[in-house]
DNA sequence: AAAATCCCGAACAAGCTGTCCATTACCCTA
DNA sequence: TAGGGTAATGGACAGCTTGTTCGGGATTTT
């Protein structure tokens, strides 16, 4: 029997995609070239085309990875199945949660540091996920299903920025309370001419 | 009294910005190499670096231009002052109309094709516009300025991005009306226990 | 018209990209 | 464990890009 794949192509293939993190981290996936990548895995260049087409394509690669294993994760969890619908940010708790254990990474992939590609495909990864968590019908269909999953990404990616970029003190759950008030109900909220009482623990000033 | 520019220099910058956004158009910024830039402006290699460090260089000095025409023309219109802060997403008609009018351009600054350096600098823009129209005070304090800021240029983005890939059939005030309800309102209002049936008459399937 | 400024074109070193090849090292299986 | 198959290596290649430098020529400004 063939062995799934040969041993010393996978050994290069995981070089390769380290080298890729490692580099990212430190400087970006912009300003990489092959040749940085080659070096920091100590992979021959011939070898690298040999795999990829470039660094794209690695980088593309390594995202469909993960997607695959987010799925089984998911579809392994899906025992305690429900609770989906009833809140459809469920998901973000845990992920911020996830965020600030590796903020390194999650800092590389979501500023612009990352680069188009990791932008969209991490949007894809975060849309799939939105999708299954938001009840299949919507009210009136004044809003196309599609539009709100974009419109929660965009809203989480741009809480998880904003939290790196200016307040990374925080705590998760700070940011996540805020994302989700934001999200579920809206400006209105905040400005209109009532004066509704909040108890809020108000957690630090804003510096704009 | 010297002239505020060489008449040959102003020239020369000109040619090189109006040559950077005709290959925006068609190739994306990323794309683009300074000698394509060169070779459609018809500017000497050297001519250019005379004047810009580099295509990123030159992108940025074409949104500083823009940046300052618009806060040039936003003073002007200060005249009518007010209705503001009613209404904190004041812009977004106009906005999407002109978006409307100047599809191509948008799509290409928009999307993934204008690279970091251009998303970033739109949504300094938009920051801009938005942190002028938002009330100064905000209930509670329990969300800083700043995040929701944000948020509203995030939900824009978000928006206009899907009404290009998407729907680029709708109406400007279409897409106008779903992005303020969504943005002032929230998901709440979207997804109720409530069962209500909706004959759908629905365009086109979202298709993934 | 003279002086100051700008543009041009060409040439340069340095670097990256993909692609080839012959050779070597390794892996898999029978 | 031996041998055929497969992958990795290093080096060399042409073609492209980037910035920089120069002197001569053209245009503007004063």
């Amino acid at each position: 029997m063939p062995r799934e794949i040969d041993r010393r192509a996978a050994r290069t293939r995981k070089a390769l995609h380290e080298a890729l993190l490692a580099l990212m981290l430190r400087k970006g996936y912009e300003a990489l070239s092959v040749q940085d990548i080659i070096d920091e895995a100590d992979v021959g260049r011939s070898t690298f085309y040999a795999h990829y087409t470039g660094k794209e394509d690695l980088l593309r690669s390594g995202f469909q990875m993960l997607r695959e294993e987010l799925k089984e994760a998911q579809s392994a969890t899906r025992a305690g199945a429900e609770a989906s619908h009833d809140d459809p940010l469920g998901f973000s708790t845990a992920m911020f949660e996830h965020a600030a254990r590796y903020a390194d990474h999650y800092r590389t992939m979501i500023g612009g540091r990352g680069g188009a590609v990791t932008e969209s495909e991490i949007r894809l990864i975060l849309s799939e996920m939105v999708r299954q968590e938001l009840p299949p019908t919507l009210h009136g269909e004044a809003i196309p299903r599609d539009f709100v999953v974009q419109f929660i990404v965009g809203a989480f990616l741009t809480a998880l920025n904003w939290w790196f970029e200016r307040k990374p003190k925080l705590s998760p759950s700070q940011v996540d309370a805020m994302f989700r008030r934001l999200t579920l109900e809206g400006l209105s909220h905040l400005i209109g001419g009532e004066h509704r009482q909040v108890g809020r623990p108000t957690a630090s000033r804003d510096t704009d």
